[in-house]
DNA sequence: GTCTTTTGACGCACAATTGTCACAATCTGC
DNA sequence: GCAGATTGTGACAATTGTGCGTCAAAAGAC
């Protein structure tokens, strides 16, 4: 993970900040103090993620993130909007905008590089995510938002859905309870790691005599068997 | 993981409040009552991350977040900062300070704890290991966690998993005893050198007819051989 | 509002893992 | 060969990780 995040902001203070703790996460930052400059740097350098502040001088935000959503070249570019103030307009625009993710400023360091982390693994070169799963007897599809085993179909809460469905897409990988509050809970999760053995046990419940498709792996995590 | 945290508050009441909860996480715990006492133990003791109080006596935790964070020998290092109201301005300074993440009191120890926890997992070196080590019969596998002898899977404990793994990582280099301490234990763990042979010995047990691999490298310690 | 479901947390118990020790085996330099 | 140092081995106790039962809070359903 070595991606390269172009900043837009024209407050040097600001860039330096976000600059100084994405570099520390092992980033590479590159600048731009507005609008245009921003457009002309995303073409060029085509940066895996973006960071752009709804407030710029000339051109404003929501116009640059027009400009870069509509370009082809520029459009599949994640983009984060930084807002000064938490006004749900501005939210609303961003996203319609065709922004991925928001930070209201002040906004802590830690949250804007969760947000970057969360969205560059979502936009890396994921497995197109299936609709459907099959998984020896298990069926699990993501659109009905609904699990069979054989024939049955079996009732799951929202967590133990997207915990199953998490497992699933990397059966075989070993995840972390870290890595599965992130991806499951979400990035800003303040939970204790243990919690993630009781939904496990929950989901197993409910997985009856396929429980054992959920392996522990002592001291690292839980994954999904890949031979069934 | 076994991280060193710098405290620096004035209220003895706080600072024994965080050190017995994190120590209580495995952390080691060093504190200073004011700035300038935590400024000079930053530089001295390198911990990994500092909680900074934004009042103390003399300096104000504003500006020894300012110096820590022009200082070059301990700019790197996260901090989180305590402020005592919610108040927005608090935030905003704290984040023009680059301070890393904030906790408003009161803030419960586990929410500190878990913040703690998120900022060291973040700044922890990326792994830029190799998914899938093969050397002669003998297939490693990262993200699944699994260990091959020829087509056998065989089970190894996190540490010896973990022992492996950096074995292999460096086949051909000998490491001393003390250096697998430091990287398959992490650093400052207060075990005997002694326990890295038991832990070579279960290692080589598993490993069946390939035991030989695993090499002793007398008066210095072990290494994997690169040749097979 | 009340009732039900879901969720997160905690303590306990049990088993696997781990670290340590004493002693045997081996190596090194003489 | 021998003495001293180093490493291997077996046994044991302490520690740790996980599953399970349960509870209280939070979120939904009605």
């Amino acid at each position: 993970m070595n991606a390269k995040i172009l900043v837009i902001d024209d407050e040097p203070d600001v860039v330096d900040l976000i600059a100084l703790n994405l570099k520390s996460s092992g980033f590479k930052i590159i600048s731009a103090d507005n609008g245009e400059a921003g457009i002309a740097k995303a073409k060029a350098e085509s940066p895996d993620l973006i960071i752009l502040d709804l407030m710029l001088p000339k051109i404003s935000g929501t116009e640059v993130c027009k400009i870069l959503k509509r370009d082809s070249v520029t459009s599949a570019i994640p983009i984060i909007m930084v807002t000064a103030k938490s006004e749900e307009v501005d939210r609303i625009i961003g996203l319609e905008l065709g922004a991925d993710d928001y930070v209201t400023k002040p906004f802590s360091p830690r949250e804007l590089n969760l947000r970057v982390q969360s969205i560059l693994r979502r936009s890396q070169p994921e497995q197109t995510k299936q609709e459907r799963i099959k998984h020896g007897d298990l069926t699990l599809d993501h659109s009905r938002y609904e699990v069979f085993i054989g024939g049955e179909k079996i009732d799951l809460t929202a967590t133990e859905f997207k915990l199953l469905a998490i497992l699933l897409e990397r059966k075989g990988r070993v995840q972390s309870r870290d890595r599965l509050l992130n991806d499951v809970w979400g990035y800003e999760s303040v939970i204790d790691t243990r919690t993630v053995d009781t939904h496990v046990r929950r989901l197993r419940e409910k997985m009856g005599k396929l429980a054992d498709y959920v392996e522990t792996v002592r001291g690292v995590g839980y994954r999904m068997l890949d031979a069934v």
